[in-house]
DNA sequence: TAGATTGTTAATCGATTAACAATC
DNA sequence: TAGATTGTTAATCGATTAACAATC
């Protein structure tokens, strides 16, 4: 039975799932059942089926899940369907390492255009794409406007910027600056991804090592 | 008074309040209470006052706390105190944003050495360190461990060189690589900045934004 | 002093785990 | 059929919010 309304947790172990999944697929293992799969991830059976649970019947009593089909069920919660388009602004190595490596194909989005401010970059190609002064995004935003925005230039322009692509249309930002951006509403969805955040977690857990204990009976 | 058990989600919103309580400070803000910094946050006085109270009393009634001395206390709850060392594997375009342009030295740790596999990027000089062939990795460890190690290589190595890593006496790895590494064992902590979970969230709440509403009173 | 705001205890809310009837 | 495993309901556990005495 679909729950009306799905909690953050649950969203954050989506990918994880897929991942897991992806792995089993990646074997040919056919079947899983949620008993095996939580000793996989270390999580509890009953987690996963109250999780699945939320957005309908994917297994079979006496069975468990078929992978290939949970793996695409999985895929579709996450949205992973037709293709999006997505535009990364700053091509420094950050965006770069992103536009050479990050795989969005995987995940249906197509990255059809990178902007950078650097005379030296704007101009030079990368993984097919021209590197466009980003003084002509306003202008490329007009015709039709990317699905989502990857943010990856440095952080002072984020807020302008952010506010320019939201105002475009533009209803994912990906953002990877070190910036909050201001809230731009309901309609567009930023992700962030604070690297700072993530090693003081990491710096957290060093220094009150107690604190990571965790035992499984 | 000092809780036992830190939660996750406690440890979790520390670097956010380091964050605000840094920007308070560039504004010259000598002190703030719970109430005003739970709605510059969006989070409630009383989670600020319970998250605190798990480390001491930073507080003083009628007053509330003092900006400097709080972001003090809360930094030195993170770790950030003396310095450690850190190492970075992988020199391509993601390894040379992070030499390039991550202040590790804000968070106490100093960038130490940095190691890469490609010819091209052995030897070439960058933010002050040349770049090491990753063969002499085990041996440089010998002497003394770096305390953290980052990992910016590609996947495929990543197990492989986090338990060389571990055996070697490398207590954190912040890993950019989108392997998930073996457990290690309680004594070394691994962070993973899993690039992809982090879009299939902004992915999943573009598909499902009524799961994204939410409204203060 | 009066007003403000803390730290902490109690109440509420939500998430995880356990249990089990349904059924493949 | 018998065994396995689901989806779901109930029980437990934990986290957030509210309330308030203490006190600056």
């Amino acid at each position: 039975m679909r729950k009306n309304k799905i909690s953050h947790n649950v969203i954050l172990r989506l990918p994880r799932y897929l991942r897991y999944l992806e792995e089993l697929r990646s074997k040919d293992v056919v079947r899983i059942s949620s008993g095996e799969l939580g000793r996989l991830m270390g999580i509890t059976a009953s987690q996963i089926r109250q999780d699945l649970s939320c957005f309908g019947e994917f297994g079979q009593q006496g069975y468990g899940y078929n992978v290939e089909m949970l793996l695409g069920e999985v895929a579709k919660i996450l949205g992973i369907r037709r293709e999006r388009r997505a535009i990364i602004i700053g091509a420094g190595n950050l965006g770069r390492a992103i536009i050479g490596k990050f795989p969005f194909e995987q995940y249906a989005f197509r990255l059809t255009a990178a902007y950078d401010v650097s005379h030296e970059i704007v101009g030079t190609e990368m993984a097919g794409l021209t590197i466009r002064h980003a003084d002509t995004l306003a202008a490329d935003l007009q015709d039709s406007p990317p699905d989502i925005a990857v943010l990856t230039m440095s952080g002072e322009s984020a807020r302008t910027i952010s506010t320019l692509l939201a105002d475009a249309g533009v209803r994912g930002i990906w953002n990877f600056t070190n910036q909050d951006l201001p809230n731009m509403g309901p309609d567009v969805i930023v992700e962030n991804l604070h690297f700072s955040d993530s090693l003081l977690t990491l710096s957290y857990y060093m220094t009150h090592p107690k604190d990571n204990e965790l035992e499984k009976p």
